[in-house]
DNA sequence: GCGATTTGATTGACGCGTCAAGCATTGACC
DNA sequence: GGTCAATGCTTGACGCGTCAATCAAATCGC
């Protein structure tokens, strides 16, 4: 491995472990939703209804299925979501944003785009945010 | 925020997600060393007497000191790192590479290389591995 | 020197996400 | 149309890393 690969890992896996926690960190401090929470939210509000099978909100997520129906158990207690069974496939369940869930998403959202500006946005400029995404469309497709 | 911006911050979580697991389940499929303990052992390898001081450890491996004592009980309890008081300071403990926590690093590192290489460096080109290292870097520092 | 504070590290309790096992429901095949 | 595999999701058990509390050694103030 080159020096350079090796200061390209290394910086990587500086990223991975400290940008999430310290977007996390200023979601808590605001008393908002978990980066977990909100991904799934923000995936239901996208679509078309607002619901989503657990598969497919797991899969966008990059969740395992188990873990999603963790994250909506805890969604759904707080009332933020709701479990509708499915029409075609009576093993199926949908996942639905709720008026509270929107509005929580509402609430939360400003932080969240602060946070990951200040974070992340605020150091990549012009014309590297491109390229850089083209490269990070290639890693996550490819695993 | 912007189309450009979104797309990157998702491609970001993407990989932030998918890929150290991708790297983890190679390791785990030889029978390797997970990456934390990967990790901590390969920095103890970079310094003189393979030696470092449980606080220094815990913050260039970016995790918490407890976090640094579970891993180190791990490899201590396999023999890989055995614990030795601190001459200067009694209260601090010096974490210690032995020689087969050693033999253990030389054993995994070709995986971990060739995982890492094929996940992530394989989709980096030519001058985008500098570019992308400086903006990670600079993520890195600011968090 | 001797209490009071600070510092280095460990421990307990906890939340999160994973895998493997379990439980329905569905669909295929005879 | 009844059995049997496959599918969608949940549950149990577990490993990991965090925070808050704790303990011991060191340092400061007097």
């Amino acid at each position: 491995m080159s020096a350079a690969e090796d200061a390209f890992i290394r910086a990587l896996s500086r990223v991975l472990l400290a940008m999430p926690r310290a977007v996390e960190h200023d979601m808590a401090r605001g008393g908002l939703l978990p980066l977990s929470e909100y991904t799934a939210l923000m995936h239901l509000s996208e679509v078309q209804g607002r619901t989503m099978r657990m598969s497919e909100l797991a899969s966008v997520s990059n969740l395992s299925l188990s873990g999603m129906t963790r994250i909506v158990d805890r969604l759904e207690r707080r009332s933020l979501v709701k479990r509708v069974r499915c029409d075609e496939d009576g093993r199926g369940w949908n996942a639905v944003l709720t008026d509270a869930g929107f509005a929580a998403l509402t609430e939360s959202w400003p932080i969240h785009l602060a946070s990951v500006r200040r974070h992340v946005l605020d150091h990549v400029q012009g014309e590297d945010l491109s390229r850089l995404t083209t490269v990070l469309q290639r890693i996550a497709t490819d695993t």
